[in-house]
DNA sequence: GAGCACTGC
């Protein structure tokens, strides 16, 4: 027997002799030196050993043994490690080398926030164990699985993809481990998880759960989950020093014009990142800031060099974009002042992108945030004062290259005083229609007791379980219905997957489809300052009179019949990647609907009542979203039941000011503004609406009364009806 | 008569 193990040992593999969830550091590290891959049989390659011999310098490395200590010991762990600890790419590794999933059939899953990371994670993770991505080592995101069942063990994902895999497995039961990477940026899905998985783990004694985080507020996450053990790495990254202004700005755009041209003139050479909140802003600057920078190299020829200031935001068009990475000028004559970058950017800069080579940072103190007013039922999006931890990851990217400065334009007193520690928590700050539809498909079934780590304000919860119930996604006793339970399928908005479902009802699921499609994508019409006439002029052929939802089934069924061009797109101002986009959202709902065998219907386009189903379709999910004009003309109107003030957004191609409209969205601005506007019959909104239009619940008004004739209109209509069938 | 922080399914 002693004879035949030894031979195994030799020849076979090499994990052979290491207990599962009792391993050491030690026999880990003579693994990862062998000769052969454990999880592939195959010889390692001299990539490998390079590699290796790179990962053995991070800081993690070094705790390897701690790590094992606390993970085999223990069933939930919290991890915290800061920027350059190798935490992402070491720690599922290690898990693997414990876990032995591949061995039971099991995986291992990383959540990451963002798809880039996942992809660009595991492209890394399977280039240090010596795999080939999508094998051993995949990742999951929306529109892309790289992973193969069955010999995939490792798999880094969304975080939102692992909830979507928990509605339709309770228990997460092909997971050995799961490990929350990021933790510390509390978005919604990642909470839920929190949430989920610590009703799952006393469920599931083989499940082990690994939290990271980059944050010090690690006693949070510890208390959370029940005093689990921590773990703390080191970061590596460079020092950064920080400075503030002796008094409070009043004007933090101008300010940092200012401070971006003194370091200009006064520092040492190396790049500028600045922080604004919004794309105009930014333009803005970006214009100021290049005048002022040419200015000052003309006053002091020689001594200041030249400038190139980039703007970077998500809705730039991805080849701008790639310009924050273009080098600094070169100095106009051969040793004259060299040349600087200045990126001017917005809170995309803080986590999702990294721009190697800033030296400093410009931090006014301010981003856009969502905000939810459950009173009103209206998201919007406000300038805030950031919060220490943002303000600390902002300095932190002055430190990535070699030590830098971080310019706060704020006063010290206030970054103490006045800044919260952390940022708000998504689930604190929006709606939670879609998060409540979900938490009852993951059989959730008491939501209020539900154990968040910040639960939500308790009106936040009403408002998503009236919309649910008016919707009839659940009950009356707020149990999930049948419709819910498909709602909850789609990867919509509760009202856009209502209205999606009943399309077939009115035969037009095919629009349907398209029309959900382009609400689910970023805004496709372009409006470029210097030619507002000319885009207005291109929407215009699209434009139907009866409203822009349908207006934006016209734009997609254009682009489909110019064979989805880019060219044909660029010419008539349409944003060429939001309408791809919408054609990839298209394909995913489309196979959803096949899978609940919904039927994919069109009328012809020549039949009268072909674009009218549509916006009684529209009516099915959106009746609570509606406004009804004041007076008798105007732009004026009044939302239903909640009596806000608002007006038809100027986008809208809706001239004619109808009684009755829905609306996709509420836009707090300048003004209270609805875009994205259809008009409605009455009719609609009281055959379509259910219970929410009972007239019995409206207060008398001309809102009411418009609504009685209506209801007395259609009732004439239906007794009509009678009579001639009767004959 | 005007605006689009950032993600994610």
């Amino acid at each position: 027997m002693g004879d035949i193990k030894r031979q195994k040992m030799d020849t076979g593999n090499p994990l052979e002799g290491l207990t599962p969830r009792a391993v050491s550091a030690k026999q880990v590290d003579g693994v990862m030196e062998g000769t052969n891959n454990p999880f592939n049989g195959q010889e390692f390659t001299s990539q490998y050993k390079s590699i290796l011999q790179g990962r053995k310098q991070l800081p993690v490395f070094n705790q390897m043994q701690e790590f094992y200590d606390i993970f085999n010991k223990n069933q939930m762990m919290v991890m915290i490690g800061e920027t350059g600890s190798g935490k992402t790419t070491q720690i599922p590794q290690y898990v693997a080398y414990s876990d032995f999933a591949h061995t039971k059939g099991k995986m291992i899953a990383c959540t990451q926030p963002r798809r880039v990371a996942a992809m660009s994670v595991a492209k890394r993770v399977a280039d240090e164990m010596d795999v080939s991505l999508g094998e051993q080592v995949g990742y999951s995101i929306r529109f892309e699985d790289l992973t193969t069942p069955g010999t995939t063990f490792l798999k880094y994902m969304t975080d939102g993809m692992l909830l979507r895999e928990a509605m339709n497995d309770n228990t997460l039961s092909r997971y050995s481990t799961i490990i929350l990477d990021e933790a510390h940026e509390r978005t919604l899905a990642t909470d839920i998880l929190m949430g989920l998985l610590k009703e799952i783990v006393p469920r599931r004694p083989d499940l082990k759960l690994v939290v990271m985080s980059a944050t010090l507020d690690a006693l949070k996450f510890q208390n959370y989950f029940n005093n689990a053990p921590l773990l703390k790495v080191p970061g590596r990254t460079f020092p950064v020093e920080t400075y503030y202004t002796e008094e409070p700005e009043t004007d933090y755009v101008e300010s940092a014009i200012r401070t971006v041209l003194m370091i200009h003139q006064a520092e040492d050479p190396g790049d500028i990142l600045v922080f604004l909140t919004g794309s105009e802003e930014i333009e803005d600057a970006c214009r100021k800031i290049k005048l002022e920078g040419d200015e000052l190299e003309r006053n002091y020829k020689g001594a200041v060099g030249p400038l190139l200031v980039v703007p970077l935001y998500s809705s730039l068009p991805p080849q701008q974009q790639t310009r924050i990475f273009n080098d600094a000028p070169e100095p106009r004559q051969p040793g004259g002042a060299p040349g600087r970058k200045v990126v001017v950017s917005t809170n995309i800069a803080e986590t999702s992108l990294t721009i190697d080579g800033i030296v400093y940072v410009v931090d006014p103190g301010f981003s856009k945030q969502k905000v939810y007013n459950p009173r009103i039922r209206v998201e919007s999006l406000l300038p805030t004062p950031i919060s220490k931890a943002s303000a600390q990851q902002r300095a932190g990217r002055a430190g990535r290259t070699r030590p830098g400065k971080c310019f706060r334009l704020y006063t010290e007193n206030d970054f103490v005083s006045q800044l919260q520690e952390q940022t708000y928590p998504e689930i604190l700050r929006c709606n939670l229609a879609n998060t409540v539809l979900e938490l009852k498909k993951l059989g959730i079934n008491d939501l209020v007791h539900f154990d968040y780590m910040d639960p939500p304000a308790p009106e936040t919860v009403m408002r998503a379980l009236e919309l649910l119930n008016y919707l009839g996604a659940f009950d009356d006793e707020g149990n999930l219905t049948p419709l819910g339970a498909i709602m909850a399928e789609f990867p919509l908005d509760p009202q856009l997957a209502k209205m999606l479902i009943v399309s077939p009802e009115f035969k037009c699921s095919n629009e349907i489809l398209s029309l959900a499609a382009m609400l689910s994508v970023p805004n496709v019409f372009l409006r470029p300052e210097s030619q507002r006439k000319e885009a207005d002029d291109a929407k215009a052929q699209f434009t139907h009179p009866d409203g822009d939802h349908l207006t934006l089934l016209n734009v997609f069924h254009a682009f489909k019949a110019n064979n989805g061009d880019g060219n044909w797109a660029w010419n008539n101002y349409l944003s060429h990647r939001a309408l791809i986009s919408a054609d990839n959202v298209r394909l995913q709902l489309k196979r959803t609907m096949e899978r609940f065998n919904l039927d994919l219907i069109s009328t012809a386009f020549e039949d009268k009542h072909y674009y009218t189903n549509i916006r009684k379709a529209v009516v099915c999910g959106y009746f609570m979203q509606a406004a009804h004009r004041e007076g008798a003309k105007g732009n004026t109107y009044l939302t239903i039941k909640d009596q806000q003030v608002v007006s038809l957004h100027p986008s809208t191609g809706l001239d004619t000011s109808p009684e009755f409209v829905v609306y996709n969205e509420f836009a707090l601005t300048t003004k209270n503004f609805l875009r994205t506007v259809s008009a409605v019959k009455p009719e609609w909104l009281l055959s379509l609406g259910g219970e929410y239009f009972n007239l019995r619940t409206f207060q008398d008004g001309p809102l009411k009364r418009a609504l009685m004739h209506a209801a007395e209109k259609r009732a004439g209509k239906k007794d009509d009806k009678k009579k001639r069938g009767g004959k």
